[in-house]
DNA sequence: CGAAGAGTAGTTTTT
DNA sequence: CTACTCTTCG
């Protein structure tokens, strides 16, 4: 982060609505902080504070985030500030690495046995599929999106009865209640239960509740804006009378109110804690004016709970350019060249640079365009190491070996390789499964071989039973040796070269044995069993070494992805009506009365995403849109985002009078000197 | 049972 | 255009 300037901060390098934010420590604290206001400096010298002046163990201090790599940031440099030693026993993670710990923990409570799976986003769906009997996949995930924002609503099946309306969330309430049902036969936990769970446990059991606030002294949230009902009340029970607990957020940019976030938690802090200490922090560190004061028109178009008004004194700035392409595979071009272009010119490297868009697919086209040109670039988001195949592959079979009720990692870990185990078979284990009210395995073991249809496929299960039972045995030794004898036991390697080309199988192969060196680092670092790190990969998105190695290269991001992020200079690309704001999402505020009419309009979700992506910007923004663009079949003509009118540019000799069309010919031509 | 082929549907954001 | 699903054949 830049240096604030010398003339408003003193010998700590904090300004004094900084420093009294890091130092009120007598009761609940709200710190409101603006973009680029210094939130990350407040909350880390806070920990640090905790820590050392104050003498806190780093045992009964908890930090909480939404991503792991903004823990692992945190975590970094509060130990940059107070030393490893101090940090010891910290609990520093996101809420729903906190919510497995606890339920690992507390699993005798929970009514889990302490080898439960986590089931992420895709087995969830699968479930939902099998339950609904349809392959209409939007309905499915509509079913699923619903389950999941009763739960961060705190609904249990019978309580979302009464906020059902309409045929389709009545299917979708039924759902609910089997889905549930059969998480707890399988000994699973969805992404949601994580957090869910263990609010309900807290909230029912004295017990639990009365170890867990005896051992949490003081509590950060970072992002507050961004919790849902169903996070919030895991905050107050953990906090409980004590109260001593700092939030920090700015409702400016709550973006995921589509997964349950309310903003409203903001104001709701100050009703259920009427001792709330609020401190604004409203000097920008990041942008300059320019950028900073275009930012601030567009949101001052959303009705705003707390007048922030952000200021800076980095100077004014160049213009904000805004461009429009004929099409989007020209604007990723002209990304590129302009990029290559501007690189050159202000002798910047190309980690100065990022590429912000709406939505992932985006990323497609200018990921072509930068290659072209022979651009640098990482894209953040996307496909995650852990949803490759044949890491999920591996992990079924280290699931099954965790849990062998787990069916989804039943499934894939008896198909896959494949062992003359398929359709057939699997439904007659299902049958026997639904008969006997067990899980897939426990039929697998149980039935009788002439209970199948041909003896090669009792012998098959058979022999994938004992194969378990064997693993199971052993969980106790070190991951290493255990992994390896899986991957022994599977001829997973032979598989792969022999269902796939030899490239495309080298490469799987190494993505296998890069998470088995993760799994064993893992281990070994954080003295983890096999069990616990399998619980873990569920909530890990990304490979740790991703951002460790820090190449110079451009960043393409998401807008969501992008938050918390800072760059030099950012373009901001498909700012059209239809994209930002999202299709669907553009109705005007205020006409219906309907339940989220209350949670703000979905517009003003999409006007903070603009705004979140205009502040991340420190110097230069460049603006483009499409006047057609390729959606689905058709191409499509498009309009300029009423954001960028809401921007309040004066039409200057600037970009915007430039024919981009021209511009672009002349850097092809430069470029090709 | 499994692999290869043809046809078809699909585009928001993520822990 | 691509990725995935369903179908058909060996």
């Amino acid at each position: 982060m830049r240096a604030p300037p010398l003339a408003s901060v003193s010998h700590d390098g904090l300004n004094d609505r900084q420093r009294e934010a890091v130092r009120y420590l007598d009761g609940p604290c709200l710190v409101l902080a603006g973009a680029g206001s210094g939130k990350t400096r407040v909350i880390t010298r806070k920990m640090a504070y905790l820590l050392g002046e104050c003498g806190y163990l780093a045992r009964h201090v908890v930090a909480l985030t939404f991503t792991n790599k903004a823990a692992r940031e945190m975590n970094e440099r509060v130990r940059a500030q107070v030393g490893a030693r101090l940090l010891r026993g910290l609990t520093c993670g996101t809420f729903h690495s906190l919510g497995l710990r606890l339920l690992r923990e507390e699993h005798a409570c929970a009514g889990l046995k302490p080898g439960f799976s986590v089931l992420d986003a895709a087995d969830g769906l699968a479930m939902v599929q099998s339950l609904l009997e349809t392959t209409d996949r939007a309905r499915l995930r509509a079913v699923q999106q619903q389950i999941s924002l009763w739960k961060n609503a705190l609904l249990a099946p019978e309580d979302a009865g009464a906020h059902a309306a309409g045929p389709e969330q009545l299917e979708a309430l039924r759902i609910y209640h089997s889905y549930q049902a059969t998480l707890q036969a399988w000994q699973a936990v969805d992404f949601d239960d994580l957090i869910y769970r263990p609010a309900r446990l807290l909230a029912q059991d004295a017990d639990v509740r009365a170890r867990w606030q005896a051992r949490i002294h003081y509590l950060l949230v970072d992002e507050y804006q961004d919790t849902s009902a169903c996070q919030y009340a895991l905050l107050k029970y953990l906090i409980g009378d004590r109260a001593r607990f700092t939030a920090v957020g700015d409702d400016d940019q709550a973006i995921y109110a589509w997964r349950g976030a309310t903003s409203e938690n903001l104001t709701q802090l100050a009703h259920d804690y009427p001792a709330l200490r609020v401190i604004k922090l409203e000097q920008n560190y990041r942008s300059v004016q320019r950028i900073l004061q275009a930012a601030n028109r567009v949101i001052a178009h959303n009705p705003r709970h707390f007048g922030k008004t952000l200021w800076s004194d980095l100077g004014s700035g160049e213009p904000i350019g805004v461009i429009a392409m004929d099409n989007e595979q020209l604007e990723a071009e002209s990304v590129a060249m302009r990029l290559s272009a501007d690189r050159f010119g202000r002798a910047a490297c190309w980690k100065d640079f990022a590429v912000l868009y709406r939505s992932n697919h985006q990323a497609r086209l200018l990921e072509q365009a930068l290659r072209a040109l022979h651009i640098p670039y990482t894209v953040s988001g996307g496909q995650s190491f852990f949803d490759k195949p044949e890491i999920r592959d591996i992990m079924a079979w280290l699931r099954l070996i965790a849990n062998v009720d787990e069916d989804p990692a039943f499934i894939r870990a008896v198909t896959t390789p494949r062992r003359g185990i398929g359709q057939g078979t699997l439904q007659c284990l299902a049958a026997e499964a639904a008969r006997s009210g067990g899980s897939l395995f426990a039929a697998a073991r149980q039935l009788p071989a002439d209970a199948f249809p041909t003896a090669r496929q009792a012998v098959a299960v058979a022999q994938f039973v004992q194969w378990m039972l064997a693993f199971q045995g052993r969980l106790g030794e070190r991951a290493a040796g255990l992994l390896d004898d899986v991957l022994q036991a599977t001829g997973y390697e032979a598989h792969l070269y022999d269902t796939l080309e030899e490239r495309q199988a080298r490469t799987r192969w190494g993505h296998v044995l890069e998470l088995r060196e993760w799994l064993v680092r893992k281990a070994q670092e954080e003295g983890l069993t096999l069990v616990e790190l399998v619980q873990r990969v569920a909530l890990v998105t990304l490979l740790e070494r991703s951002d460790e190695e820090a190449p110079d290269a451009v960043k393409l991001s998401t807008l969501h992805a992008a938050k918390g992020l800072e760059f030099p200079h950012v373009y901001l690309v498909g700012v059209e009506e239809g994209l930002l704001p999202h299709r669907g999402h553009e109705e005007d505020p205020g006409q219906d009365a309907s339940a989220d009419a209350a949670r703000g309009s979905r517009l003003e979700e999409e006007r903070r995403l603009m705004y979140v992506g205009m502040t991340r910007a420190q110097r230069t923004l460049q603006i483009s849109w499409c006047r057609r663009r390729r959606r689905g079949r058709e191409d499509v003509a498009c309009e300029p985002s009423r954001f960028i009118a809401e921007m309040g540019l004066e039409a200057g000799p600037a970009a915007a009078t430039a024919d981009p069309q021209a511009t672009l010919a002349r850097l092809r031509q430069l470029l090709k000197n």
